[in-house]
DNA sequence: ACAGCAACGTTGGCGATACCAACGTAGCAG
DNA sequence: CTGCTACGTTGGTATCGCCAACGTTGCTGT
């Protein structure tokens, strides 16, 4: 009767309730912040948050975009963006000029320096990625991706 | 020439880049927030945040668990359980008193009212389920429980 | 018996993130 | 030229996860 549920061994107190471990929002909390802390852990060293990754990648891609575009591919607010870029522009990753076809826009354009740095993020970024997805077979890896899309399709 | 990048719409910038997309940390992040907001929207009206109803539904099911038991069972710091504990018993959701049989402990308890209330929120959090969910069948629900579970057991 | 170590609760604080409100400026449509 | 809208900028808010420190309590080894 020492145990005041019954149980014998005693630590079943640190697992967590399968009422809570089967809940869709709970599980993908965890989930996100495991992947955050990864990302985190990965770009610690190279003084770079995720979000600067993004940025960057999109740069790259876009070739110039005004913050505001930025924003929504990205799903970031105005305000975040300003001090990301402003943090970006510090480090002369990228520039950023007044877009001479509208000039209530920022045209903010990857630097050769800019360029550099998103292929040294990127790897670590991989990284991250594979140590996150270590316990999963390739197979389980497409599946998570789509339904992960679907989600934030949905959105 | 018009468009710089060759796009003839034009309203492509607010498209999330497709090496972004296929990030699994990015996708992560985008859908935990939507499953976050998604519950934040449902519980709102409740004047409940979704840690206090996992710590309720914890507690109907351990009968009776230390603060710290709790932290371990749910993944939460000390001092942020104290401050859940401390605004459900203000609630009276929830009794706390030291453990006579160690009196380090405080042993949490689910009042009569706490375990009303959990019903109510369970209601609540079953609905943000289903509304997040609502874009993937049966499968692949199931199919995503399951990998997020890998993920998250992986931490 | 006692000293040292570990666990617990409590308090206070920190950093990252997402969001919101307000303002001035610039383009655009009627 | 008069609204309306978009943009960038600034400043502020709320949540969340985390850490450090402290006093109390229990346990263990000597």
């Amino acid at each position: 009767m020492g145990c005041a549920n019954g149980y014998p061994g005693g630590v079943d107190d640190d697992a967590t309730p399968e009422r809570i471990r089967a809940l869709p929002s709970w599980l993908l909390a965890r989930a996100a912040l495991r992947a955050q802390r990864t990302v985190a852990a990965h770009l610690e060293d190279a003084g770079m948050r995720r979000q600067h990754y993004t940025v960057l990648a999109t740069l790259e891609e876009r070739g110039s975009a005004s913050q505001a575009a930025l924003g929504r591919a990205l799903g970031l607010d105005r305000s975040d963006l300003h001090a990301i870029v402003t943090a970006l522009e510090e480090d002369a990753l990228v520039t950023r000029e007044r877009d001479p076809e509208d000039r209530r826009r920022n045209a903010v354009r990857l630097t050769a320096k800019g360029r550099r740095a998103l292929a040294r993020l990127q790897t670590r970024i991989d990284a991250a990625q594979t140590e996150l997805l270590a316990g999963l077979s390739a197979t389980d890896r497409r599946e998570l991706l789509r339904l992960l899309d679907l989600l934030v399709a949905a959105g």
